[in-house]
DNA sequence: AATGGAATCAACCGCACTACG
DNA sequence: GCGTAGTGCGGTTGATTCCAT
């Protein structure tokens, strides 16, 4: 049949988000929920395909989202996962919930991928002995196709901070948008700032990163502190998690069965791991836990 | 100071999947 | 069962920034 585009090619704008649009899509969020993306360009009149708009909010807008440096400690995790779940950035999310997708895959390519071939050459001089090589009991399981999809999926879905938009269409309607009416008000107050006379350049394209819009700060929305990697292990939901509506959470209760075993190992096996990781992402010439 | 290549990351593209009529 | 709409996801692109020369 042909998949149709999803919106008119005709008069809609591409390229970077403006603080404007960013407002009017956060405004609009705020009043009506995340979903129904379709809807979203209709009533905002923003010249944006709903595409663009659901991504722009679960990528950049949506609350509880962490920007900048990673952690040593999420780069342990994140190449934990690489290894076990291989490309499957949604359920590597799903296990870093104030990490999005893009962001994740983004920094996976540009320094993680760098990290491992410059240990992987230091490895192929040194020759670590595989049997301790974590990836010899992963690697098989991620070729088997439909086992690791299973695998992968059941992971995501039971994973205890699942990022909204992961597990299910609907989720997002209740997921943590309902960042109050303080937070736009930052928005608007980050916006004012950069669009001011002193500031004029910026009103064209200023991404709104966590540094100038306090609404993307998690440090702003829990109060101050940011949390630290302890908080992305269970049972720890980060601020804007809990405010999932009563009906979704309760849901989400029913639907997680115990963890699995691989679950367990995987999350007993990152809590340990940490250390060696650390001094691994520091790119230092330590012998790699999982290559 | 100018310039060109490398690195970064927000955003787009296109396919897959699911729900619904 | 089929067609369509809505959404999720991974790969890729391209604009911008950084850095070495």
């Amino acid at each position: 049949m042909g998949r149709p585009p999803c919106c008119d090619k005709v008069g809609i704008k591409k390229g970077p988000w403006t603080p404007e649009e960013d407002i009017i899509l956060v405004s609009y969020i705020q009043e009506h929920g995340p979903g129904n993306w379709r809807s979203v360009p209709i009533n905002t009149g923003l010249m944006r395909c709903s595409k663009s708009c659901r991504l722009r909010w679960t990528n950049y807008l949506r609350p509880g989202i962490r920007r900048g440096n990673f952690t040593p400690h999420e780069e342990g995790i994140i190449v934990h996962l690489q290894s076990l779940l291989g490309n499957r950035w949604a359920a590597i999310a799903s296990y870093l919930p104030q990490r999005t997708d893009n962001d994740i895959k983004n920094y996976w390519n540009t320094h993680l991928k760098k990290k491992l071939k410059k240990h992987q050459a230091i490895g192929a001089i040194f020759a670590p002995p595989p049997s301790s090589d974590l990836s010899t009991t992963v690697v098989p399981a991620i070729s088997g196709a439909s086992h690791v999809d299973h695998h992968h999926k059941l992971i995501a879905q039971r994973s205890p901070f699942a990022a909204p938009g992961s597990l299910d269409g609907d989720s997002s309607s209740s997921s943590s948008y309902a960042s109050s009416m303080d937070n736009i008000s930052k928005l608007l107050n980050g916006f004012m700032k950069s669009s001011s006379p002193r500031n004029e350049a910026v009103d064209i394209k200023p991404p709104i990163t966590a540094e100038v819009n306090p609404l993307l700060s998690l440090e702003h929305m829990s109060g101050g502190v940011l949390p630290d990697f302890a908080d992305v292990l269970p049972p720890q939901p980060v601020v804007m998690e809990q405010r999932i509506s009563h009906n979704e959470s309760t849901k989400q209760e029913q639907a997680q069965p115990p963890l699995s075993s691989i679950e367990k190992w995987l999350l007993d096996e990152a809590a340990e791991q940490v250390g060696d990781l650390m001094s691994f992402s520091d790119g230092c010439c330590s012998v790699p836990m999982l290559f």
